[in-house]
DNA sequence: CACTGGAAAATGCCGC
DNA sequence: GCGGCATTTTCCAGTG
Protein backbone atom coordinates (compact mmCIF):
# COMPACT_ATOMS: atom_id res chain seq x y z
CA UNK A 1 0.00 0.00 0.00
CA UNK A 2 1.40 2.96 -0.75
CA UNK A 3 1.45 5.91 1.63
CA UNK A 4 -0.74 8.40 -0.20
CA UNK A 5 -3.40 5.90 -0.12
CA UNK A 6 -2.40 5.54 3.70
CA UNK A 7 -2.79 8.98 4.46
CA UNK A 8 -5.74 9.53 2.17
CA UNK A 9 -7.35 6.79 4.81
CA UNK A 10 -6.46 8.59 7.23
CA UNK A 11 -7.72 11.37 6.42
CA UNK A 12 -11.49 9.99 5.56
CA UNK A 13 -10.90 8.26 9.24
CA UNK A 14 -10.73 11.78 10.74
CA UNK A 15 -13.63 13.15 8.46
CA UNK A 16 -15.97 10.61 8.33
CA UNK A 17 -15.20 10.12 12.77
CA UNK A 18 -16.21 14.12 13.10
CA UNK A 19 -19.22 13.81 10.98
CA UNK A 20 -20.54 10.33 13.45
CA UNK A 21 -20.00 13.49 16.41
CA UNK A 22 -21.46 16.14 14.60
CA UNK A 23 -24.72 14.01 13.68
CA UNK A 24 -25.00 12.90 17.45
CA UNK A 25 -24.65 16.17 18.60
CA UNK A 26 -27.48 17.60 15.80
CA UNK A 27 -29.59 14.29 17.40
CA UNK A 28 -28.92 16.18 20.75
CA UNK A 29 -30.14 19.43 19.96
CA UNK A 30 -33.52 17.46 17.70
CA UNK A 31 -34.23 15.55 21.02
CA UNK A 32 -33.90 18.62 23.12
CA UNK A 33 -36.21 20.10 21.41
CA UNK A 34 -38.77 17.21 21.30
CA UNK A 35 -37.87 17.34 25.38
CA UNK A 36 -39.24 20.87 25.47
CA UNK A 37 -42.29 20.29 23.34
CA UNK A 38 -42.81 17.33 25.70
CA UNK A 39 -43.06 19.93 28.47
CA UNK A 40 -45.53 22.19 26.73
CA UNK A 41 -43.22 24.68 25.08
CA UNK A 42 -43.79 26.00 21.13
CA UNK A 43 -40.65 24.44 19.35
CA UNK A 44 -41.20 26.81 17.12
CA UNK A 45 -40.90 30.03 19.27
CA UNK A 46 -37.41 28.02 21.26
CA UNK A 47 -35.78 28.27 17.42
CA UNK A 48 -36.69 31.28 16.70
CA UNK A 49 -35.28 32.42 19.74
CA UNK A 50 -32.14 30.60 19.50
CA UNK A 51 -31.74 32.03 16.08
CA UNK A 52 -31.92 35.79 17.10
CA UNK A 53 -29.53 35.16 19.74
CA UNK A 54 -27.59 33.72 16.73
CA UNK A 55 -27.98 36.52 14.82
CA UNK A 56 -27.40 39.25 17.83
CA UNK A 57 -23.93 37.33 18.75
CA UNK A 58 -22.71 36.98 15.01
CA UNK A 59 -23.62 41.07 14.75
CA UNK A 60 -21.06 41.42 17.73
CA UNK A 61 -18.52 39.57 16.10
CA UNK A 62 -18.76 41.72 12.95
CA UNK A 63 -19.07 44.70 14.89
CA UNK A 64 -15.83 43.59 15.89
CA UNK A 65 -14.36 42.70 12.67
CA UNK A 66 -15.71 46.27 11.17
CA UNK A 67 -13.53 47.76 13.72
CA UNK A 68 -10.24 45.90 13.15
CA UNK A 69 -11.12 46.81 9.63
CA UNK A 70 -11.56 50.42 10.26
CA UNK A 71 -8.02 50.75 12.23
CA UNK A 72 -6.07 48.83 9.98
CA UNK A 73 -7.35 50.99 7.09
CA UNK A 74 -6.16 54.06 9.08
CA UNK A 75 -2.53 52.33 9.98
CA UNK A 76 -3.28 52.31 13.54
CA UNK A 77 -3.85 49.20 15.76
CA UNK A 78 -1.68 50.81 18.59
CA UNK A 79 0.09 48.80 20.94
CA UNK A 80 -1.70 50.24 23.83
CA UNK A 81 -3.41 53.90 23.59
CA UNK A 82 -6.83 54.37 23.96
CA UNK A 83 -8.54 54.92 20.70
CA UNK A 84 -12.07 56.62 20.34
CA UNK A 85 -14.12 55.77 17.04
CA UNK A 86 -17.10 57.60 15.56
CA UNK A 87 -19.13 54.74 14.38
CA UNK A 88 -21.09 57.20 12.71
CA UNK A 89 -22.59 54.53 10.19
CA UNK A 90 -22.88 52.04 12.98
CA UNK A 91 -26.44 52.36 13.50
CA UNK A 92 -28.63 53.55 10.18
CA UNK B 1 -46.62 22.39 -30.99
CA UNK B 2 -48.37 21.09 -27.81
CA UNK B 3 -50.11 24.01 -25.10
CA UNK B 4 -47.50 22.13 -22.51
CA UNK B 5 -44.13 23.21 -24.34
CA UNK B 6 -45.67 26.60 -25.16
CA UNK B 7 -46.33 27.12 -21.15
CA UNK B 8 -42.55 25.53 -20.66
CA UNK B 9 -41.13 28.12 -23.26
CA UNK B 10 -43.44 31.07 -21.17
CA UNK B 11 -42.15 29.79 -18.08
CA UNK B 12 -38.69 29.33 -19.02
CA UNK B 13 -38.40 32.78 -20.85
CA UNK B 14 -39.59 34.84 -18.07
CA UNK B 15 -37.28 33.36 -15.43
CA UNK B 16 -34.28 33.60 -18.24
CA UNK B 17 -34.88 37.07 -18.79
CA UNK B 18 -35.22 38.02 -14.29
CA UNK B 19 -32.64 36.17 -14.84
CA UNK B 20 -30.80 38.93 -17.12
CA UNK B 21 -31.96 41.73 -14.86
CA UNK B 22 -30.88 40.16 -12.00
CA UNK B 23 -26.75 39.92 -13.48
CA UNK B 24 -26.79 43.39 -14.79
CA UNK B 25 -27.65 44.31 -11.25
CA UNK B 26 -25.19 42.72 -9.70
CA UNK B 27 -22.30 43.76 -11.82
CA UNK B 28 -23.98 47.58 -10.90
CA UNK B 29 -23.36 46.68 -8.03
CA UNK B 30 -19.97 45.68 -8.43
CA UNK B 31 -18.86 49.03 -10.44
CA UNK B 32 -20.21 51.02 -7.61
CA UNK B 33 -17.65 49.13 -5.08
CA UNK B 34 -14.98 49.66 -8.02
CA UNK B 35 -15.92 53.86 -8.26
CA UNK B 36 -15.59 53.83 -4.48
CA UNK B 37 -12.30 51.63 -4.50
CA UNK B 38 -11.37 54.56 -7.22
CA UNK B 39 -12.04 57.25 -4.73
CA UNK B 40 -10.13 56.23 -2.82
CA UNK B 41 -12.57 54.08 0.00
CA UNK B 42 -11.57 50.61 1.26
CA UNK B 43 -14.03 48.33 -0.81
CA UNK B 44 -13.64 45.75 2.19
CA UNK B 45 -15.02 48.14 4.42
CA UNK B 46 -17.94 49.17 2.49
CA UNK B 47 -18.79 45.83 2.44
CA UNK B 48 -18.63 45.07 5.87
CA UNK B 49 -20.92 48.07 6.50
CA UNK B 50 -23.65 47.03 4.04
CA UNK B 51 -23.38 43.51 5.73
CA UNK B 52 -23.93 44.63 9.09
CA UNK B 53 -27.00 46.99 7.99
CA UNK B 54 -28.63 44.19 6.29
CA UNK B 55 -27.98 41.94 9.84
CA UNK B 56 -29.60 44.75 11.79
CA UNK B 57 -32.86 45.27 9.28
CA UNK B 58 -32.86 41.15 9.12
CA UNK B 59 -33.17 41.03 13.06
CA UNK B 60 -35.43 43.59 13.14
CA UNK B 61 -37.33 41.30 10.71
CA UNK B 62 -37.20 38.31 12.89
CA UNK B 63 -38.20 40.49 16.05
CA UNK B 64 -41.28 41.31 14.87
CA UNK B 65 -41.71 37.80 13.50
CA UNK B 66 -41.32 36.28 17.01
CA UNK B 67 -43.61 39.11 18.44
CA UNK B 68 -46.27 37.69 16.06
CA UNK B 69 -45.38 34.15 17.43
CA UNK B 70 -45.44 34.87 21.00
CA UNK B 71 -49.08 36.34 20.06
CA UNK B 72 -50.05 33.66 18.35
CA UNK B 73 -49.10 31.26 20.92
CA UNK B 74 -51.18 33.24 23.63
CA UNK B 75 -54.03 32.79 21.67
CA UNK B 76 -54.03 36.54 21.25
CA UNK B 77 -53.40 39.31 18.18
CA UNK B 78 -56.38 40.74 19.33
CA UNK B 79 -57.88 43.56 16.65
CA UNK B 80 -57.23 47.38 17.89
CA UNK B 81 -55.97 46.54 21.67
CA UNK B 82 -52.30 47.58 22.91
CA UNK B 83 -50.53 45.21 23.76
CA UNK B 84 -47.02 44.59 26.23
CA UNK B 85 -44.81 41.90 26.36
CA UNK B 86 -42.13 41.41 28.52
CA UNK B 87 -39.66 39.96 26.10
CA UNK B 88 -37.55 38.45 28.92
CA UNK B 89 -35.57 36.74 26.74
CA UNK B 90 -34.85 38.81 23.42
CA UNK B 91 -31.54 40.46 24.76
CA UNK B 92 -29.47 38.12 25.96
CA UNK C 1 -20.25 66.49 7.94
CA UNK C 2 -17.30 66.01 5.67
CA UNK C 3 -17.18 65.52 2.47
CA UNK C 4 -15.69 61.87 2.97
CA UNK C 5 -18.86 60.60 5.29
CA UNK C 6 -21.13 62.39 2.22
CA UNK C 7 -19.67 60.26 -0.23
CA UNK C 8 -19.64 57.36 1.63
CA UNK C 9 -23.16 57.59 2.76
CA UNK C 10 -24.04 58.33 -1.17
CA UNK C 11 -22.37 54.56 -2.13
CA UNK C 12 -24.13 52.97 0.32
CA UNK C 13 -27.29 54.20 -0.83
CA UNK C 14 -26.75 53.32 -4.18
CA UNK C 15 -25.67 50.15 -3.28
CA UNK C 16 -28.51 49.22 -0.64
CA UNK C 17 -30.82 50.64 -2.98
CA UNK C 18 -29.61 48.11 -5.91
CA UNK C 19 -29.46 45.28 -3.73
CA UNK C 20 -33.15 45.80 -2.62
CA UNK C 21 -33.77 45.72 -6.66
CA UNK C 22 -31.17 42.62 -7.12
CA UNK C 23 -33.65 40.92 -4.47
CA UNK C 24 -36.91 42.02 -5.50
CA UNK C 25 -36.39 40.32 -9.11
CA UNK C 26 -34.82 36.44 -7.09
CA UNK C 27 -37.62 37.00 -4.99
CA UNK C 28 -39.98 37.37 -8.68
CA UNK C 29 -37.88 34.49 -10.28
CA UNK C 30 -38.95 32.38 -7.21
CA UNK C 31 -42.72 33.23 -7.80
CA UNK C 32 -42.36 32.40 -11.46
CA UNK C 33 -40.99 28.83 -10.13
CA UNK C 34 -44.26 28.68 -7.60
CA UNK C 35 -46.62 29.42 -10.39
CA UNK C 36 -44.81 26.62 -12.65
CA UNK C 37 -45.07 24.33 -10.15
CA UNK C 38 -48.68 24.81 -9.53
CA UNK C 39 -49.42 24.34 -13.47
CA UNK C 40 -48.32 20.63 -12.59
CA UNK C 41 -44.12 21.38 -13.90
CA UNK C 42 -41.57 20.08 -11.92
CA UNK C 43 -39.13 22.83 -10.51
CA UNK C 44 -36.15 21.40 -10.25
CA UNK C 45 -36.42 20.35 -13.98
CA UNK C 46 -36.69 23.79 -14.75
CA UNK C 47 -33.78 24.78 -12.61
CA UNK C 48 -31.80 22.29 -14.24
CA UNK C 49 -33.03 23.36 -18.12
CA UNK C 50 -32.09 27.08 -17.32
CA UNK C 51 -28.59 25.90 -15.83
CA UNK C 52 -28.18 24.01 -19.20
CA UNK C 53 -29.59 26.22 -21.49
CA UNK C 54 -26.96 28.92 -19.59
CA UNK C 55 -24.04 26.80 -20.12
CA UNK C 56 -24.93 26.38 -23.45
CA UNK C 57 -25.25 30.42 -23.71
CA UNK C 58 -21.42 30.53 -22.29
CA UNK C 59 -20.06 28.21 -24.67
CA UNK C 60 -22.01 30.30 -27.67
CA UNK C 61 -20.27 33.45 -26.00
CA UNK C 62 -16.99 31.96 -26.13
CA UNK C 63 -17.43 30.45 -29.83
CA UNK C 64 -18.43 33.82 -30.67
CA UNK C 65 -15.52 35.33 -28.89
CA UNK C 66 -13.20 33.26 -31.20
CA UNK C 67 -15.04 34.16 -34.08
CA UNK C 68 -14.43 37.40 -33.74
CA UNK C 69 -10.37 37.39 -32.63
CA UNK C 70 -10.55 35.22 -35.96
CA UNK C 71 -12.38 37.62 -37.96
CA UNK C 72 -10.68 40.48 -36.42
CA UNK C 73 -7.39 38.87 -37.39
CA UNK C 74 -8.19 38.92 -40.75
CA UNK C 75 -9.67 42.99 -40.26
CA UNK C 76 -13.22 41.49 -41.17
CA UNK C 77 -14.99 42.83 -38.02
CA UNK C 78 -16.71 46.25 -38.34
CA UNK C 79 -15.50 48.42 -35.86
CA UNK C 80 -18.71 49.09 -33.90
CA UNK C 81 -19.69 46.14 -33.23
CA UNK C 82 -22.37 45.85 -30.13
CA UNK C 83 -22.51 43.50 -28.09
CA UNK C 84 -26.47 42.86 -27.30
CA UNK C 85 -27.23 41.06 -24.39
CA UNK C 86 -30.81 39.85 -25.35
CA UNK C 87 -29.17 37.49 -27.77
CA UNK C 88 -27.67 35.08 -25.31
CA UNK C 89 -30.79 33.53 -24.80
CA UNK C 90 -32.91 33.91 -28.06
CA UNK C 91 -31.81 31.16 -29.57
CA UNK C 92 -32.37 28.32 -27.21
CA UNK D 1 -38.94 34.71 38.02
CA UNK D 2 -41.05 31.85 37.22
CA UNK D 3 -40.72 28.26 36.71
CA UNK D 4 -41.47 28.29 33.05
CA UNK D 5 -39.20 30.56 32.39
CA UNK D 6 -36.72 28.76 34.39
CA UNK D 7 -36.83 26.02 32.10
CA UNK D 8 -37.06 27.53 29.02
CA UNK D 9 -33.71 29.65 30.17
CA UNK D 10 -32.38 25.80 30.37
CA UNK D 11 -33.55 24.33 27.43
CA UNK D 12 -32.21 27.65 25.22
CA UNK D 13 -28.80 27.06 27.39
CA UNK D 14 -28.86 23.63 26.36
CA UNK D 15 -29.53 23.80 23.07
CA UNK D 16 -26.74 26.43 22.40
CA UNK D 17 -24.12 24.77 23.98
CA UNK D 18 -24.52 21.85 21.72
CA UNK D 19 -25.28 24.00 18.65
CA UNK D 20 -21.33 26.03 20.16
CA UNK D 21 -20.37 22.18 19.79
CA UNK D 22 -21.38 21.49 16.52
CA UNK D 23 -19.59 24.17 15.03
CA UNK D 24 -16.41 23.75 16.69
CA UNK D 25 -16.53 20.01 14.95
CA UNK D 26 -17.96 21.64 12.02
CA UNK D 27 -15.05 23.73 11.70
CA UNK D 28 -12.51 20.69 12.78
CA UNK D 29 -13.84 18.88 9.67
CA UNK D 30 -13.01 21.95 7.38
CA UNK D 31 -9.91 22.21 9.15
CA UNK D 32 -9.16 18.30 8.02
CA UNK D 33 -9.97 19.14 4.34
CA UNK D 34 -7.71 22.30 4.18
CA UNK D 35 -4.82 20.16 5.77
CA UNK D 36 -5.43 17.57 3.51
CA UNK D 37 -5.20 19.97 0.95
CA UNK D 38 -1.97 21.37 1.54
CA UNK D 39 -0.79 17.78 1.76
CA UNK D 40 -1.46 17.61 -2.47
CA UNK D 41 -5.24 16.23 -2.43
CA UNK D 42 -8.38 17.65 -3.87
CA UNK D 43 -10.77 18.18 -1.37
CA UNK D 44 -13.49 18.51 -3.79
CA UNK D 45 -12.95 14.55 -4.47
CA UNK D 46 -12.52 14.06 -0.71
CA UNK D 47 -15.69 15.13 -0.08
CA UNK D 48 -17.23 13.23 -2.88
CA UNK D 49 -15.42 10.05 -1.79
CA UNK D 50 -17.12 10.87 1.80
CA UNK D 51 -20.61 11.26 0.63
CA UNK D 52 -20.31 8.29 -1.31
CA UNK D 53 -19.08 6.06 1.48
CA UNK D 54 -22.43 7.45 3.20
CA UNK D 55 -24.40 6.18 0.63
CA UNK D 56 -22.93 2.63 1.02
CA UNK D 57 -23.13 3.17 4.54
CA UNK D 58 -26.93 4.00 4.18
CA UNK D 59 -27.88 1.31 1.64
CA UNK D 60 -26.07 -1.34 4.30
CA UNK D 61 -27.75 -0.28 7.45
CA UNK D 62 -30.63 -0.54 5.07
CA UNK D 63 -30.11 -4.15 3.92
CA UNK D 64 -29.32 -5.11 7.55
CA UNK D 65 -32.35 -4.04 8.27
CA UNK D 66 -34.07 -5.45 6.01
CA UNK D 67 -31.89 -8.80 6.82
CA UNK D 68 -33.34 -8.35 10.12
CA UNK D 69 -36.65 -8.33 9.20
CA UNK D 70 -36.23 -11.41 7.37
CA UNK D 71 -34.36 -12.89 10.42
CA UNK D 72 -37.09 -11.82 13.32
CA UNK D 73 -39.83 -13.24 11.00
CA UNK D 74 -37.88 -16.48 10.98
CA UNK D 75 -37.54 -16.35 14.64
CA UNK D 76 -34.36 -16.24 14.07
CA UNK D 77 -32.98 -12.89 15.38
CA UNK D 78 -31.44 -12.56 19.21
CA UNK D 79 -33.58 -10.50 21.45
CA UNK D 80 -31.17 -7.89 22.18
CA UNK D 81 -28.89 -7.06 19.30
CA UNK D 82 -27.38 -3.76 19.64
CA UNK D 83 -26.66 -1.09 17.30
CA UNK D 84 -23.19 -0.20 17.02
CA UNK D 85 -22.90 2.79 15.52
CA UNK D 86 -19.27 2.85 14.48
CA UNK D 87 -19.73 0.24 12.48
CA UNK D 88 -21.74 2.29 10.14
CA UNK D 89 -17.71 3.18 8.14
CA UNK D 90 -16.07 -0.10 9.60
CA UNK D 91 -15.74 -1.87 6.36
CA UNK D 92 -15.23 0.78 3.43
C1' DC E 1 -47.72 12.60 2.34
C1' DA E 2 -46.86 16.75 0.00
C1' DC E 3 -45.25 21.48 1.07
C1' DT E 4 -42.76 24.92 3.15
C1' DG E 5 -39.20 26.78 5.60
C1' DG E 6 -34.76 26.67 7.40
C1' DA E 7 -30.03 24.42 7.88
C1' DA E 8 -26.10 22.46 5.57
C1' DA E 9 -23.31 21.52 1.63
C1' DA E 10 -21.48 22.65 -2.73
C1' DT E 11 -20.40 25.64 -6.16
C1' DG E 12 -18.72 29.82 -8.19
C1' DC E 13 -16.55 34.31 -7.77
C1' DC E 14 -13.77 37.94 -6.40
C1' DG E 15 -9.82 40.18 -4.73
C1' DC E 16 -5.14 39.53 -3.16
C1' DG F 1 -3.72 30.26 -7.73
C1' DC F 2 -5.67 30.37 -3.28
C1' DG F 3 -8.57 31.61 0.58
C1' DG F 4 -12.56 33.77 1.85
C1' DC F 5 -17.16 35.20 0.77
C1' DA F 6 -21.60 35.16 -1.39
C1' DT F 7 -24.82 32.63 -3.75
C1' DT F 8 -27.00 28.57 -5.02
C1' DT F 9 -28.59 24.14 -4.45
C1' DT F 10 -29.75 20.34 -1.75
C1' DC F 11 -31.52 18.10 2.17
C1' DC F 12 -34.51 17.34 5.90
C1' DA F 13 -37.33 18.12 9.68
C1' DG F 14 -41.79 19.95 10.94
C1' DT F 15 -46.60 20.90 9.66
C1' DG F 16 -51.16 20.70 7.87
Amino acid sequence: MTIASEQIRSFLERIERLEIEKKIIADDIKEVYSEAKSSGYDAAVLRKIVSIRKLDANERMEQEAIMDLYLSALGMLPDDSEIVIDDQFAGA
